[in-house]
DNA sequence: AAACACATGTGACATATGTCAATAAATAAA
DNA sequence: TTTATTTATTGACATATGTCACATGTGTTT
């Protein structure tokens, strides 16, 4: 994701300066510490957080209490509970930190109303939304069609850094399988 | 889907008739016949359709040889192959035809042009998206989450239509387990 | 270093779902 | 209508993955 996002950011600064400076303007920054949530189940999601460091899981629980990690997000990334951010409703999604988080953050509001201000602004958000559709797009086949062991080497292959960052309690909630098939696929990859 | 695209229409319609007019125009219509391949994989694909009548499915092949659908379209409907649409690579996706569907289709050069040229059509694609992003986040945790009952419920109480008009042969690909399973759950659930 | 909490590994066993093969039922073709 | 082709059902069995219980490991706090 990463690059990308500065690519666009590149484009829209490029093509409506005044456009990007105001966008710009409307972030404020914050932090959160590990176990920090951002986005509560049950609230309404009206901000859009960049990371820009840390790393931060978004999942949503089963009615038996389950949590299945749906995503995880790391630096660069456009981070939102966005079915309520969009619709505002009431969050199925919650999102908390893994690890110490850097972000800033805009308001919904201040994003609806520069998208219709600015057309360069609009066109940044469709492309971001392309990106995240594509990306859901190749996570939806991988969920689907792929076994335990397959879905793992996806993820060594295509996101090594899943592997490398993540505690296996969330990368095999992310695979949607159990830690303990999770530990008996490595055992066997690593022989 | 249906209401929601119309609504959309209407709503480019009212804010920008010019823009409207013109997006309209850059519509052409078609038809095809089941067992028609709209978008084959491999190919690059470069047409937006909106299904007027009709049904198909999007969907994928592993490796194996094995077809995954991805989506059922219906009536009202945005169709395309999407990454292949917005990256202009070769679709791993493949759009097929389950019952005869007539269609009107514009070419994403006009798309972009008119995205381009338009702010308003800019707003339509970025909200039509937004709607086919939440779409797909809702598929996302169903398929990681559920059992093959689970799902077959969750289709049956959020998409009945799915269950009224599909072969089970192709439902059972959609939810992610055999055509034997998906038999043997309904006869549970019938009785 | 000791004590603790938490994450991971391992074994025995349960279970859901897949696989294969054979009918039955439904659709399409002749 | 009859035949052919595809789709759905059903049974016996195989297998991947889940479940539970416990051991081992790792890192944190005191």
């Amino acid at each position: 994701m990463n690059d990308i996002m500065s690519q666009r950011l590149e484009a829209l600064e490029s093509k409506n300066n005044q456009a990007f400076l105001e966008f710009q303007g409307a972030f404020k920054s914050g932090n959160a510490k590990k176990g920090d949530i951002l986005v509560s189940h049950g609230s309404i999601c009206d901000q859009l957080y960049v990371l820009q460091k840390g790393i931060a899981k978004q999942y949503r629980y089963k009615e038996d209490g389950t949590e299945h990690i749906t995503w995880f997000n790391f630096e660069n990334d456009l981070v939102t509970a966005y079915t309520s951010f969009v619709t505002q409703k009431t969050s199925k999604e919650e999102i908390a930190v893994i690890e110490d988080c850097e972000y800033i953050h805009i308001s919904r509001e201040n994003c609806y109303r520069l998208a219709a201000k600015y057309h360069a602004v609009e066109t940044f958000f469709r492309e971001m939304l392309e990106i995240y559709f594509i990306q859901s797009d190749e996570r939806l086949f991988f969920l689907q069609a792929l076994s335990a062991t397959q879905k793992y080497d996806y993820v060594l292959h295509n996101m090594p850094h899943f592997i490398q960052k993540l505690p296996q309690k969330e990368l095999s909630s992310f695979l949607g399988i159990t830690r303990e098939t999770l530990s008996r696929i490595r055992k066997k990859v690593s022989l």
